[in-house]
RNA sequence: GUGGGCGUAGCCGAGUGGUCUAAGGCACCUGGUUGUGGCCCAGGAGAUCGAGGGUUCGAAUCCCUUCGCCCACCCCA
């Protein structure tokens, strides 16, 4: 039992991460270049609750990891079932579904920063709440527009200053060329058993396609001579996947074919993708996605077909980083009002009032030596320090120093703001 | 969920059983005469040595538990 009495050093929970104001300009950064991206390409925001009737992932992600081994689920006061939010693609379906957006011009584009929440084992870069970037289009079944969310993706990239991304691509068929082919990938393991790792024993049983995935070397053998989805796909399937290839070339999107990229959630068909920054590292997918056309039906909406990607931002930020990608820098403090008189304190907070009423971000100093203050405003930036004395104040004058040359002029108080104004 | 590394002030970091009532640097605060920053100088504040328990005459230093971070697996963004 916890003694009560002594306090207790509070910590962020496990996994979790405050955001400091010095990271401030990445997440300004890429917020402003993924809105700026998704409106060039036509897509519109959505929010969807951080949480949501738990039955919506469990119904969607069944079999898969995210869901049944991850997902933070709780009761609510009214006995409701409820789910902190494991991933966005399946809510955005259901607001999709419930505001009627079949009525929409199809395909609805949409994209969302939003909160996930995962019960995992945190790492670098791998939290169990963090913040993705995505979009969904929903309502087409166009090979153009899996083309499109993909260079949208590709284009938010390279507007972030990222190098040296690598494109993996793939296509895991549909609902009529994939439980055959799942047959046939089991059917080639079932005399592998006892040679493969007990990891891909458990795959084998509950997601047969990640077999393809394993990491093992002893497994890397079976892999080798495994079947391959790309042929044996159904027509309709091949003729997208070639359809998106061609696309892809015309708009000179870069791609390796990776016929062992799966996906975590069990929903997605045909095209999936991610993509890898050129370091090493176990979490090194940085973003990703994939159509998942049987989706909105599982939701109790009509057959409706859907693509979309999801790009985590503590993972692009780690990114921008360790390559020094350059970001815009945060609007330094114009103006600190040092004041040095009793009397010129209330003055100093008009000034300061009065110089955001005109966009001049001001900061008032708080009593203490002139020294001090001024020593204050450099450590905070300043550009300029007004500074109000007896003599200013019987004046109505302010003296104003620019922090950069060191030059002082006198100015009359309702000057100020126009003294600063500019450079 | 599995295996491993680490944890000393806001940050970096010395110290591995006994003058440690814990060094140093950065950052923070104050002062270096009377109203002026960045350099320099002086001073100050700030540490239950992640937390709890144990061993010992004595623990930051050894043992156990726990929390957190990191790495690999797993999984994914």
């Amino acid at each position: 039992m916890a003694d009560e009495s002594k306090p207790v050093r509070f910590q962020a929970p496990r996994g979790t991460n405050d955001v400091l104001p010095e990271d401030e300009p990445y997440w300004r950064f890429v917020r402003s270049t993924g809105e700026r991206v998704a409106g060039l390409f036509g897509y519109r925001a959505i929010e969807t609750p951080m949480f949501e009737d738990a039955r919506i992932w469990l119904r969607t992600g069944e079999g898969t990891e995210v869901v049944e081994k991850e997902m933070y689920v709780f009761e609510d006061r009214g006995g409701d079932r409820l789910a902190l939010r494991p991933e966005t693609t399946a809510a955005v379906c259901r607001a999709y579904v419930e505001h009627g957006m079949s009525s929409w011009p199809q395909p609805v584009r949409l994209f969302y920063f939003a909160q996930k929440f995962r019960y995992d084992r945190p790492q670098a870069g791998r939290y169990r709440q963090h913040t993705e970037f995505g979009v969904e289009a929903i309502g087409d079944s166009d090979a153009l527009v899996d083309a499109e969310v993909i260079d949208m993706l590709s284009t938010f990239y390279q507007a972030l200053g990222l190098r040296g991304l690598t494109m993996q691509l793939n296509t895991i068929g549909d609902a009529t060329c994939r439980p055959a082919y799942v047959e046939a990938l089991r059917a080639y393991y079932r005399q592998l058993l006892d040679t493969v790792c007990a990891d891909c024993r458990m795959r084998y049983e509950k997601n047969p396609l990640r077999l393809l995935d394993c990491k093992q070397p002893q497994c890397q053998g079976a892999i080798a001579g495994a079947p391959v989805i790309s042929e044996r796909l159904c027509e309709d399937c091949a003729a997208h996947f070639a359809g998106l290839r061609s696309h892809l070339d015309a708009l000179d999107v870069a791609y390796e074919i990776n016929p062992r990229l799966v996906r975590g959630l069990d929903y997605y068909t045909r095209t999936v993708f991610e993509f890898h920054p050129p370091e090493e590292g176990a979490q090194s997918a940085v973003g990703g996605g994939g159509r998942y056309d049987g989706l909105i039906e599982l939701l109790g909406g009509r057959r409706t077909p859907g693509i979309g990607f999801g790009s985590g931002i503590e993972r692009l930020i780690i990114n921008m980083k360790r390559q020094q990608a350059p970001v815009p820098e945060i609007e330094p403090l114009r103006v600190y009002v040092a004041h040095m008189s009793e009397a010129a304190r209330q003055a100093a907070l008009r000034l300061a009032h009065r110089l955001r009423a005109n966009d001049i971000s001001a900061v008032v100093g708080t009593g203490r030596s002139l020294k001090s203050q001024l020593r204050h405003a450099d450590a905070l930036g300043a550009r300029y320090v007004a500074i109000l004395g007896e003599q200013e104040l019987a004046r109505g004058e302010v003296t104003l120093r620019d922090m950069r040359d060191s030059q002082q002029q006198t100015v009359a108080e309702p000057d100020v703001a126009q003294a600063v104004g500019d450079s």
